[in-house]
DNA sequence: CGGTCAATAATATGATCAAATTATGTCCTG
DNA sequence: CAGGACATAATTTGATCATATTATTGACCG
């Protein structure tokens, strides 16, 4: 009766909604500044009102999304020290993350790991910026997954889903030739069971990627990459 | 025709309950696994069901609600690896937001924070549950609010109010006696301007509290509190 | 003990109301 | 006479509610 690409069509609408929100903001389609309104994504989503609004609210609260004063929704705007911050919590907790995930880590795990950097790295070389958002995120969050945490996981992804924007403004004006890549000493490590160079790896990979923002930032002047 | 005590008629209906479950949620009135439904809720806060949605996406999305699968919310009941998970996250953030914090503050912020501390330790003799959970909270809150840190501060909220209801339970199982009390020590080092004493204080107020539920949930056996 | 039916609660749509922003026109000033 | 600013009106947008639809739960009957 349905089709065939309809693996779960049980999900609840608002459940479509926000993950399709959610990826636009994870991976650039709207920009940082940009407003949101709730009209204009009932009209591009083909759905009613109200699984849009439970979708904002929900992407408000884990700050994706900003209520910028006046009942206006729009993608959050870094500053300097907003990008401080999530330095900080990312170094805080993804190392750890890695760490808890190489004790459970099968080897078919690492090789979809490795599989998935192979992916990010096709990216980088023929310079797709989406794409190559896409893996690395996809990367990142698989890598966390293993741990089993459900508490760091969701929050760790909150914190990517703030960077998102930032980041694909820095590769659009930037390329994707010195991006940060230090998934293959993180994979390595893995295999050795190495936690103490998987945790310094995925640490130099967040900084490389933070202060690559950073400098974007600063370049630009004022406090906004906008 | 609104009564004298419509003090804020401008907030949108979703904001306003929201904070009422928050409350309810941070301060206990939700006990853990105890099943939240929509239209209770409506019936109880005299309001239509769709700011009543809006709220619970927004908690669910904050971890201060749980979608129970068959779309059935309810408050999460924490297991020992949930509580590990959120020591961690605490004593990761917590401490370096006081050490951010003690550069802001001005002798008022401090005398504002002794008064809140006065208030913890008269809930604490009288036995106070509900009075001790709100002005700890807002010792804390207030402290960390000093950093002006937009991203991590509502983080940090994120995780009380996970770990909220586990208190309530904690406090009303073994009384307000044994509660960790680290504010004095805290307060002292705020003054003197003595960053790591603060930042030790904070971890260890958190090590402490957070123990307590641990022990907790041991003696109860299962993973379970409820 | 298993299956079916009814009751209940959540999901989702559309309509209505209120607020805000934008655009326009007029008046005042240089 | 021209340009800008303020006030007002209109359109756009968000908030809320009432209602219909659907799925799940629990009970009752075979």
């Amino acid at each position: 009766m349905t089709a065939p690409n309809a693996p779960t069509p049980n999900l609840p609408a608002h459940e479509i909604v926000y993950r399709q929100i959610r990826e636009m903001v994870l991976f650039g389609e709207l920009a940082p500044g940009q407003p949101v309104t709730i009209q204009g994504l009932v009209a591009q989503l083909g759905t009613g009102m109200t699984p849009v609004r439970e979708a904002i609210r929900r992407l408000t609260a884990e700050g994706a999304l900003e209520f910028k004063g006046n009942r206006r929704v729009c993608v959050p705007d870094l500053t300097a020290q907003h990008l401080h911050e999530l330095a900080f919590a990312r170094v805080a907790l993804e190392p750890h993350l890695a760490e808890l995930a190489i004790k459970q880590a099968t080897p078919a795990d690492i090789d979809a790991l490795e599989a998935t950097d192979a992916r990010v790295n096709a990216a980088i070389s023929a310079g797709d910026i989406r794409s190559y958002l896409e893996q690395n995120y996809l990367f990142h969050t698989a890598l966390y997954a293993l741990s089993g945490a459900d508490i760091l996981c969701p929050m760790v992804q909150g914190l990517w889903l703030r960077v998102g924007p930032s980041l694909r403004i820095v590769c659009g004006r930037y390329g994707t030739l010195n991006l940060p890549d230090k998934h293959a000493e993180a994979i390595a490590a893995l295999r050795a069971g190495r936690a103490a160079d998987l945790s310094a790896a995925i640490r130099d990979d967040i900084v490389q990627g933070q202060d690559q923002i950073a400098a974007a930032l600063a370049e630009a002047g004022g406090d906004s990459l906008a």
